[in-house]
DNA sequence: CGCGAACATGACGTTCACGTAAACTAGGGA
DNA sequence: TCCCTAGTTTACGTGAACGTCATGTTCGCG
């Protein structure tokens, strides 16, 4: 078993343990358009990726845990993706029309600009959840020093 | 209508309101043992809060929706809030034993150590993911800059 | 060419965290 | 006392995010 297809390619399942899930969530994520409908599908009709969708998954599944979004909200954030892809299809095959480039660069800074409030703003309540245990944590502490019997 | 009960006492709709949620979440959470099973009941069977049952429903709410915790998880922090409240029961009954009270103190931090440690790895998570998506903005700006025609 | 492991599609099952409906009771102002 | 709102329990329904099974196809080493 040679577990990669030619081409240094990957075929659903080594995808998905290298994004630490299972066939069934890439089919169904493909299935919700967060992944490309059609990802290269080489005669018997199996499923070629690279090494960016696993890139892509990780991330897809990072912004999902952290930020606990629902998989049609990150149906927003795979539109910012895609505006990255296209930049670097644009890139790759050689320098484009320039005001093509700055409305997807615009475009792509936009959605990364959405992202990062949504973070910070996580990252506020987080900080807010930890100071306030922190604060009773303290209190405990100051009582167990009072306490005799230690 | 006046909405409180006597004794400045909540009933479950004003509870579900102040916490912001819904009648049938605070019944869910009793069920499954995150609230009090029988929060004094005076004769009609309707039950009856108080403001600290506010904040032990926005706590759960928020440690659900910051650190990602099934309500089965939540079970757990429970505990520590029922530790805090017999080591409140325990000092506004006057003072008991100090070994015990090591004892209660002892939990409460241990359980909230678990708790932050939880946050804390969260909050780096958090943290990376930030800097991950800072970087690619800093690429878009930079690339916006070097692009002609703005 | 054979054969077992992996893939494809389709359909049904499952868990979590509630929502919703039904039928009845309690509270309290007019 | 009447009556409307809000509460009670029981039970079934629901949407999200997959799991699992059945059935058939493909891959690639021996």
């Amino acid at each position: 078993m040679t577990a990669t297809a030619p081409g240094g390619l990957l075929r659903i399942g080594e995808l998905a343990r290298r994004a630490g899930t299972t066939p069934r969530t890439i089919r169904y994520y493909e299935e919700l358009g967060l992944l490309p409908n059609a990802p290269a599908r080489p005669a018997g009709g199996h499923r070629l990726y690279g090494e960016d969708d696993v890139l892509h998954v990780r991330e897809l599944m990072r912004l999902r845990e952290l930020l606990g979004l629902s998989l049609e909200e990150l149906g927003a954030v795979v539109e910012a993706e895609e505006a990255r892809a296209m930049l670097r299809a644009e890139f790759e095959g050689g320098v484009s029309d320039p005001a093509r480039l700055r409305e997807i660069l615009t475009q792509a800074r936009s959605h990364l600009d959405l992202q990062l409030s949504l973070i910070r703003r996580r990252a506020g309540e987080l900080a807010a959840l930890q100071d306030d245990l922190e604060t009773r944590r303290a209190r405990v502490v100051g009582l167990l020093a009072e306490t005799p019997g230690g």
